[in-house]
RNA sequence: GCCGACGUAGCUCAGUGGUAGAGCAACUGAUUCGUAAUCAGUAGGUCGUCAGUUCAAUCCUGACCGUCGGCACCA
């Protein structure tokens, strides 16, 4: 005798269990229509799931976001069944819904190709328009195996095998094909409509280990309508568009070669960018009470033995020597083993902490092949690093410093919008549990002080001990984990930092392993695409153009660029003989800010005609005024008055 | 590292078993023109590298290097 709550309040009552899309058709033909499953107790079920008991029901339609997920995930059945029709033979594995759409891993001796796809999604749609209804049936164990096995299908009946004993095996029928699965599902293929589209193909380990074999994977899209398909693959070219390695290239910041993998060569408008990051950077941690120091690149491989590298992360460092000499040196992956050993310089006292020690660190890291991607995945990079040596009382209040002054550089930098993720302890680590319950409560505390919401990201924290990392969002909704904070009672206690207390004992400090952009070539690569090339004046690498529109003016513009100059501004002075048209259009897909047109009117009343980059409004007004303005506008934010 | 695709002029790309083309960019000349492409001409390539097959290879085969998309990795 149910009685069924549903989200407007109203409750009905049943005499026997009713399904879902019973109930639905109890509320009204229109709710049956448009129901894709339910919400069953906040369980979202199959509509066709049998409600026996007192509970709360929300219907799914098309409109609400679960029914993106549900419309992916039948996606990937419909083309798992597609694959097995068109190619005889091919082992089915999974097929999850992901973001912006869904995969499906495939068995097959002979990976797919992006030329199968058009037969694939015409196959595809004809199980849609077949609308066929999804039917979940349940199993008995043995006899879900022994079907599988007797189709060939070892991987399903793999998983099959290990899956609690708890665990209840379905199947959803769709048609004459069967898959097992979990679910939920939606009414019928055709719920799936037409708005999907496969993407790309990508080899992809069994159960993601590397030991397993490869797997043949298809990516597909899939929306609610064509629409919001289209606006995603908009999304995409947009993305494409912003791609750094291409705007690195166009706008002459930086190239790579073979001769030097994994290594950025920055030409002078990178480097200008670079060099102005990183003179931001030294003065927010100046003012932030931090000490700037530079540590070897190459280090006698006992310092690595002694700090745990050499044991834990050699085939990740690269090791280099002379014949001279018998020493093996590593290039630094990290700086924090030399930060220890200036600490350890002398004796230091409690009077001394917290002692924020900063680098620019320059690292090499030996990264898979596979990993390196433009100046974002790289082997040489230059970290903005610290660490903070403190006691244990100073970790809550320092995080809440480093939390407040990351996001004031973020907002400074043009992300005003990022996000927390709290790792606690891995499976694998170091220290005793203890320690670890002070180091996690540390810095669930620091978070509280310091007004820091984070998602929990459990069993992902550095084996030494907990983080945060720092997540930021970009102009189109990227996410890029740059920042970091880690809790680290190890690595002083291994390589014997201490300090003497108001006691006169001697302690172990804590140290705070920290950074805001992470890497300068990640970080940079992560603005090129965030701000698409056009930088804020501060940051561009030229920040103004001084061009002419008939050759008597050339005179003046180079008084022009003279007076920009004079306030430290890049101006560059196109003299050139061609149209102010092209002119223009040539200076705007270089990406230059500010583009002052100067003419015969110009030259007379000592006036600029200033034109923004992307805009089309002209400013006129006079020299000394635009001169004031844009060095004004150029000025770094964190040297603005007020 | 693994799977797949790709590598032709500075860039974007065409093309062929008989040693290569276009557009843009560059350079030269003409054009003095008011806010996103003025015209004409010139120059530019060991067709990623190394082997093999062939009378002949940029093209076919193999190995290697690199890039791209994923996977794995990201201390």
């Amino acid at each position: 005798m149910p009685a069924i709550m549903l989200p407007d309040g109203s409750v009905r009552h049943f005499d026997a269990p009713v399904s879902g899309a019973a109930l639905a058709r109890a509320i009204g033909p229109g709710l049956a229509r448009a129901a894709l499953a339910m919400k069953l107790d906040g369980r979202l079920v199959d509509l066709s799931t049998t409600i026996g008991h007192d509970a709360s029901v929300v219907f799914v339609t098309r409109r609400d976001p679960e029914a993106l997920g549900l419309i992916r995930h039948d996606a990937a059945h419909v083309l798992a069944e597609a694959v097995q029709s068109l190619y005889p033979g091919t082992q089915v594995t999974i097929g999850p819904a992901i973001e912006n759409g869904f995969y499906y891993d495939f068995a097959r001796n002979e990976p797919f190709t992006p030329e199968d796809f058009p037969p694939i999604e015409a196959k595809m749609r004809e199980i849609v328009a077949a609308n066929a209804p999804f039917v979940r049936e349940v199993w008995e164990r043995d006899a879900a195996i022994a079907f599988f096995e007797a189709r060939g299908e070892r991987f399903k009946a793999e998983l099959i095998r290990d899956l609690p004993a708890s665990e209840e095996i379905s199947f959803y029928r769709q048609g004459d094909w069967v898959d097992l699965c979990r679910g939920p599902h939606m009414r019928t293929t055709g719920d799936v409509g037409t708005a999907f589209k496969l993407m790309k193909v990508a080899g992809a380990y069994w159960r993601g280990d590397h030991r397993n074999p490869m797997l043949s994977r298809i990516y597909g899209t899939a929306w609610r309508d064509k629409a919001e398909l289209d606006a995603y693959l908009h999304m995409l070219e947009e993305a494409e568009r912003r791609d750094h390695r291409r705007i690195g290239r166009e706008m002459g910041l930086f190239h790579l070669q073979e001769e030097a993998v994994g290594s950025v060569f920055w030409h002078p408008k990178g480097w200008r960018l670079y060099r102005r990051t990183e003179a931001y950077m030294r003065r927010r941690l100046d003012a932030a009470g931090y000490q700037e120091v530079r540590t070897p690149q190459l280090v006698d491989r006992s310092l690595w033995e002694a700090s745990g590298h050499w044991e834990k992360f050699r085939e990740h460092m690269f090791i280099a020597s002379v014949e001279d000499e018998a020493r093996t040196l590593a290039l630094k992956p990290m700086n924090c083993p030399c930060h220890v050993q200036i600490f350890r310089q002398g004796v230091r006292s409690y009077r001394e902490l917290p002692l924020r020690m900063a680098e620019f660190g320059s690292c090499h890291r030996y990264e898979p092949s596979g990993a390196l991607h433009g100046i974002m995945r790289v082997r040489a990079f230059t970290q903005d690093d610290a660490h903070i040596f403190c006691t244990e009382a100073q970790v809550a209040p320092e995080t809440a410093r480093f939390v407040a002054l990351l996001a004031s550089v973020y907002r400074d930098l043009g992300f005003p919008d990022f996000s927390v993720k709290f790792s606690d302890r891995p499976p694998v680590r170091a220290g005793s549990d203890e320690v670890w319950d002070k180091a996690e409560a540390a810095l669930i505390e620091a978070c509280r002080l310091a007004g820091v919401e984070y998602t929990l990201n459990p069993g992902e924290g550095a084996f030494y001990g907990p983080k945060l990392e720092f997540v930021l969002r970009d102009a189109i909704g990227r996410e890029w984990q740059c920042g970091t904070l880690q809790v680290d009672y190890i690595l002083p206690d291994r390589l014997d930092a201490e300090y003497v207390a108001e006691d006169g004992t001697r302690r172990r400090p804590v140290m705070l392993h920290r950074a805001i952009l992470g890497s300068f070539e990640r970080f940079l690569g992560v603005m090129i695409e965030h701000y698409a090339g056009r930088f804020p004046l501060w940051l561009a690498p030229v920040q103004a153009v001084v061009t002419t529109v008939v050759s008597d003016a050339d005179e003046y513009a180079a008084e022009v660029a003279a007076a920009l100059r004079e306030q430290g501004l890049v101006v560059e002075v196109d003299l050139g003989r061609e149209k102010i048209t092209a002119k223009i259009r040539e200076h705007s897909l270089a990406h230059v800010p500010v583009i002052l047109v100067v003419g015969r009117k110009e030259a007379e009343a000592r006036t600029v005609a200033l034109r923004r980059l992307g805009g089309e409004a002209q400013d006129v007004l006079p020299l000394d005024e635009a001169v004031a303005r844009l060095a004004a506008e150029a000025t770094p934010p964190d040297l603005r008055s007020a």
